[in-house]
DNA sequence: ATTTCAATTTAGACTATACTAAATTATATT
DNA sequence: AATATAATTTAGTATAGTCTAAATTGAAAT
């Protein structure tokens, strides 16, 4: 059975491989805040329980194991913090730390009452997709609005940023999920890019600009 | 800070002491289920950090700052109770392990939001009182049904046992909070008690008289 | 007063997780 | 190819929790 350490750490490895395909013992320590001895032991442990294949001095790689598990925490975490904007009046900036802690103590009832009472959703209040009770994670054809050209429009559509201060910039600048968007001009020298939203024009910086993904109704 | 050990040590030492005034070493580990030797190294350590007095040979009692720990957990337990039955439609037989865990990862602003959705309940769906936000708990008058003579008629208002057979055992014979009863008949031979509910005549056993409380509306 | 038995405490060992410091290896640069 | 740098691994140690087995203590019964 897992702890809610060996959890974590298998959540971390799923979202770091799903961007660079292997988990190193450095991005692992990092992301985790432990030190890489820590995270070098972890991933020992973990492969000898076959949660994740490691390949030495490259990485680790989940098993279908490990996936599953990941899929599972993931599902449950995601269904939490639904939860915690729709039943318990908190917003979106304020839900990732607190579903941080409820998905380790989630039952399979609780998981599924969960799912059922918020009307089976199928993204988070970030928009990020919720995988299902067998662990399949609907697939969403959203574009990098760091990687949309001038003239193309659309609709916010998930913000992989989950930090406070991120998402509270957002709420302020009156950009969240569901705002519709114009990319009015990209500026070369800093990456920034300039968009109407609200019948305002805002500028939002390149590294903003790349973790906020639009759904497009018009491509220019 | 507590762990989630430290914490359910400190809930249990809570609870046994309120029945017995001492929470020693064997009916701590009894309780949690936990070798003698590892319930005393626990006390040891509580009382290092000031949780508990540890009187040697003798048991643990709590100090304010363990009181108040205390509290908080079971303010947080019996909050999550209420709310997996009002708004996850648990039933009152299913809750008690659920929150068992939940009480260990709650912040403050998700118990001040469950105690307002909640709409600041007094009691949880077992009748047990909910200790206010600064760890005071409602004082009740409720009488054991097993120290009611004959003739006495009351309102059901609390239950002591958690376990799932008892409660699904009492809902099955149409027995819950608010259910009215009236003690028809008192055995001196087994000391089981005969009572009137619903319109029906149900025997108790006197252990299952021992779990429920009623608040009196007609002494005899 | 002594014995006996149950409860308590101590001793020693194990696991999971973390750390720091040192050693090793791989990669990039000259 | 030789070296410098960065990443990784190993070694040794710490802490919180657990256990079993042995030693101690206290209280009840003879």
């Amino acid at each position: 059975m897992e702890t809610i350490t060996t959890e974590d750490y298998i959540k971390r490895i799923y979202e770091i491989e799903n961007q660079s395909g292997f988990a190193s013992t450095s991005s692992l320590a990092k992301s985790l805040d432990v030190s890489d001895a820590s995270a070098n032991d972890m991933m020992n442990r973990l492969s000898e329980q076959r949660y994740a294949k490691y390949i030495p001095r490259k990485g680790v790689q989940l098993t279908k194991k490990g996936k599953t598990i990941a899929l599972k925490i993931v599902r449950r975490h995601r269904l939490w913090e639904m939860f915690l904007v729709q039943f318990l009046d908190y917003s979106w900036d304020e839900i990732h730390n607190e579903a941080e802690l409820l998905e380790h103590v989630t039952s399979e009832k609780m998981e599924s009452k969960l799912d059922s009472v918020l009307g089976f959703p199928k993204v988070d209040p970030h928009g990020d997709p919720i995988p299902s009770a067998n662990g399949e994670l609907p697939k969403t054809n959203y574009q990098l609005l760091d990687e949309c050209n001038k003239g193309t429009s659309g609709i916010i559509s998930r913000v992989s940023d989950k930090s406070p201060e991120v998402l509270q910039y957002l709420t302020k600048i009156g950009l969240g999920l569901k705002t519709k968007i114009h990319v009015v001009e990209k500026i070369t020298f800093d990456g920034s890019i300039i968009v109407k939203a609200n019948k305002q024009t805002i500028p939002l910086s390149q590294k903003l600009a790349q973790c906020i993904f639009i759904k497009q109704t018009k491509v220019e």
